[in-house]
DNA sequence: GAGCACTGC
């Protein structure tokens, strides 16, 4: 344990003022405080925080607040967090450790006697949301005063004010880029920690090392029971080697009885729509949840189970009562993920049987929402999980079986509100012999080269030897820095360029930070301002079925053949001149949603580009713009390029090799010879999506350190680039060679450059824009 | 011939 110079801080409160009334945190020593004192402050009538009298419904708050297993435990969290710099707090859900731990650690810890902050990290926005305006309502002040939050587009803080702030882990990484001691805060919370997402990852590993460089940052990781001891070892003193205080604190959970099937089912879905109707029969009234893979599925379930139903309950209206059944995914609109919390259906005659209503979702259900009165769970046991492949670089979602903790988390939303049943649809020796322990960290399922640019930006050097929780794959690591390196954002060294410094500001995957920040070279800054937000929003096009035509030949009359970015381009700017409206979006069958958060995304990168001083600027002629666009974009998306092989539409994709689709969506009126693409997705097939034709004399003069023909694998694409090649230095030769109006003189000190043989050229834009970016950080020092 | 869930000053 490191010493603790808030020690000898002095007890909070005025001397001349006499009596603890006006002080209810009178003789409160910072990080030392009882769990009696505690107590006292919250029982007083005056708000310890704004001096003011409590409200009449913060006792009755209280009294729940009381009632939550860690309010009883308050006495070993206050003794933990007084004597530990680190600590692990494991908890089931139910016990109140998210809202009440920060709370506890506020009356101890007074951030705001010292003008720090005590920050809770939450994997989701939602979350952060909602848990501080709990807390806001508990602790009886204004959501955004003494308690706030702060997510990507809302920041409900007052600075000098907030004291506790709930956040995004990912909003913490972020601000750890530009203060890598996190000055602002005196304790850190990472709540949620077991769900490893790659942000809490690389916090965890900041944190660790940051907690030796500030001895008086008290950091406490919150996680689910099972990853307690890896947390523990992970942070056990490198001195004694001690494992790490482990505080255990009890949930409030109703028992849930668990089956497993006798043999596998080779068919889960059936086997769940089986079971669902089986439950709807024969037992007590409760809600059911079942969960599944994906949209399809679900939507498919629900139709058979209704169907399925209605012949039940018309065979035996006597002891059969009605049903509703309501899936739940992501992509449905918000307004119809509410029905979940509908009633379920009142019987058809009064006193018939009850009805029951069946929730059919992904694993939204399992993390993200919860679902009250849930007392039947159906798990068939798997779900989509993302895998990487760093070979050929392709992130996709496959089925893929759960892990024992998913399992159990499904197991608990059956207990929320008495005591329930889980049904599991595979054996118990499956899930004792079969099943991971934990799922995978998104660290190992990830392509990571934003996150290499991320670490790099914090100061990590040696991005291998970095203490991961869990350590990537080498592979992984070598192919982020590769990208890196072939877009100029880390130089042959691994050191990060005045560039790639820029780019990590931008909340965007690198290509499009790089592809953002050289537009104003071909003055279509604004228009790739625009394809980039609509890049980084979820799909704007709508599919409903029943009205696949339609909805095909609407996106049809709006699509631009040269390539999917420019339709992107289009579909945006025909929404703002529509004024955002609904119906327009809805009678195009867009998603008015992703529109508008792309409309979001935009204003924010739009800020992000003043702040470092690149140009908004367009070109007036359309045909030169789109062409202008169309070059921009290799200088970002040079590595995901596919060439066309033979004539039956296949494509490989260069150096890599994989033989690639264009994606049934893509609005491409022919199949050029050359395209870039947005996504590799492998799904029944690998296809590639959202895709733009370029010309192939691009790829060589922007990208030439990737073309470097020398280095490129034999094959048919690298014969047409000879080819191309063969022509393009014939064509220099003439006086009138510019092929993008770029002056003669730059052009010749691109081939100088390439007579010179030099490996790792920098592309022209890039010269350009690296010297603009050295310049303003020098003004800026 | 077609997408689990999150996230980013």
């Amino acid at each position: 344990m490191s010493g603790n110079p808030y020690t000898k801080a002095p007890p909070v409160g005025k001397p001349g003022r006499p009596k603890s009334v006006q002080e209810p945190l009178f003789r409160f020593l910072p990080r030392h405080v009882t769990a009696a004192q505690v107590q006292k402050a919250m029982e007083g009538d005056i708000n310890p925080f704004t001096k003011q009298p409590h409200t009449p419904q913060y006792k009755k708050i209280l009294e729940m607040r009381k009632m939550l297993p860690v309010y009883a435990q308050r006495n070993e969290v206050l003794k933990m967090f007084s004597d530990n710099q680190i600590v692990i707090i494991v908890g089931e859900t139910g016990s109140g450790k998210t809202t009440l731990i920060p709370q506890f650690v506020c009356y101890s810890d007074l951030p705001h006697t010292k003008g720090k902050l005590v920050a809770c990290t939450q994997p989701r926005r939602v979350a952060a949301m909602s848990v501080a305006k709990r807390v806001a309502d508990e602790l009886d002040v204004p959501l955004g005063k003494q308690v706030g939050y702060s997510i990507r587009f809302e920041n409900m803080t007052e600075p000098g004010t907030t004291f506790l702030q709930y956040m995004t882990d990912g909003m913490l990484l972020r601000e750890a880029m530009n203060d890598p001691d996190l000055q602002r805060y005196s304790t850190i919370i990472l709540d949620e920690a077991h769900e490893r997402t790659l942000s809490t990852d690389i916090l965890i590993g900041l944190l660790k090392s940051l907690a030796k460089r500030r001895s008086d940052l008290k950091i406490i990781i919150m996680s689910a029971t099972l990853d307690a001891l890896k947390f523990q070892k992970y942070f056990s003193s490198s001195e004694t080697r001690e494992p790490a205080p482990l505080l255990r604190v009890r949930g409030r959970m109703h028992p849930v009885e668990v089956f497993y099937t006798q043999e596998p089912e080779p068919d889960y879905v059936e086997a769940a729509i089986r079971t669902v109707l089986m439950i709807h029969r024969a037992e007590d009234p409760g809600d059911i949840l079942l969960f599944l893979t994906g949209e399809e599925e679900i939507e498919d379930a629900c139709r058979k189970i209704k169907l399925e139903a209605d012949d039940l309950v018309n065979q035996d209206p006597e002891s059969v009562g009605p049903l509703i059944c309501i899936p739940l995914y992501s992509s449905l609109p918000p307004q119809q993920q509410q029905r979940i919390f509908d009633p379920a259906p009142s019987p058809r005659v009064p006193n018939g049987p009850p009805g029951r209503k069946i929730v059919v979702s992904t694993n939204i259900a399992e993390t993200s929402l919860t679902i009250d009165g849930i007392v039947y769970v159906v798990d068939p046991g798997f779900s989509k999980q993302k895998v990487y492949n760093p070979r050929i670089r392709v992130e996709s979602l496959l089925v893929s079986p759960i892990s024992k903790a998913s399992a159990q988390q499904r197991a608990g939303r059956a207990g929320r509100t008495r005591p329930g049943k889980c049904f599991r649809l595979y054996t118990e020796k499956d899930f004792m012999k079969e099943l991971e322990e934990q799922t995978h960290p998104e660290i190992l399922r990830s392509n990571l080269s934003n996150t290499v640019l991320e670490l790099v930006k914090l100061g990590i050097k040696d991005l291998v030897r970095f203490d991961y929780v869990d350590a990537p794959a080498p592979e992984t690591l070598m192919r982020a820095l590769e990208l890196l390196n072939y877009l100029s954002a880390l130089d042959d060294d691994g050191n990060l360029t005045a560039l790639g410094s820029i780019m990590a500001e931008f909340p965007l995957d690198p290509q499009m930070a790089k592809l953002l920040i050289v537009s104003p070279e071909f003055r279509c800054s604004n228009e790739i301002l625009t394809i980039v937000a609509m890049l980084s929003v979820p799909n704007i096009w709508l599919r409903p079925p029943y009205r696949r035509r339609e909805a095909d030949e609407a996106h049809a009359l709006l699509s631009v053949p040269d390539g999917d970015h420019l339709t992107l381009l289009n579909v945006y700017n025909n929404y703002k001149q529509n004024l955002g409206d609904r119906n327009w979006a809805w009678n195009n069958y867009l998603s008015q949603r992703a529109l508008a958060q792309a409309d979001n995304v935009r204003s924010q990168l739009q800020r992000n580009m003043e702040r470092f001083d690149i140009d908004l600027v367009s070109t007036q002629d359309q045909r030169k713009l789109y062409t202008n666009v169309r070059q921009a974009l290799v200088c970002g998306f040079f590595m995901q390029v596919a060439h066309r092989e033979g004539e039956k539409g296949a494509y490989l994709t260069v150096k890599d090799n994989q033989v690639v689709n264009l994606h049934p969506s893509c609005g491409l009126d022919n199949q050029p010879e050359w395209v870039i693409f947005n996504e590799f997705v492998l799904t029944t097939k690998p296809y590639i999506r959202t895709v733009t034709e370029v010309r192939p004399e691009w790829l060589l003069e922007y990208a030439a350190n990737y073309y470097d023909l020398s280095s490129f694998p034999d094959g048919e694409t690298k014969r047409a680039l000879q080819r191309v090649a063969g022509r393009r230095s014939k064509k220099a030769i003439e006086p009138e060679g510019s092929s993008n109006g770029r002056s003669s003189k730059q052009q010749k000190k691109a081939q100088q450059r390439q007579k010179k043989g030099q490996q790792k050229s920098p592309m022209d834009p890039v010269d350009v824009i690296v010297v603009r970016m050295q310049q303003i950080q020098m003004q800026q020092q």
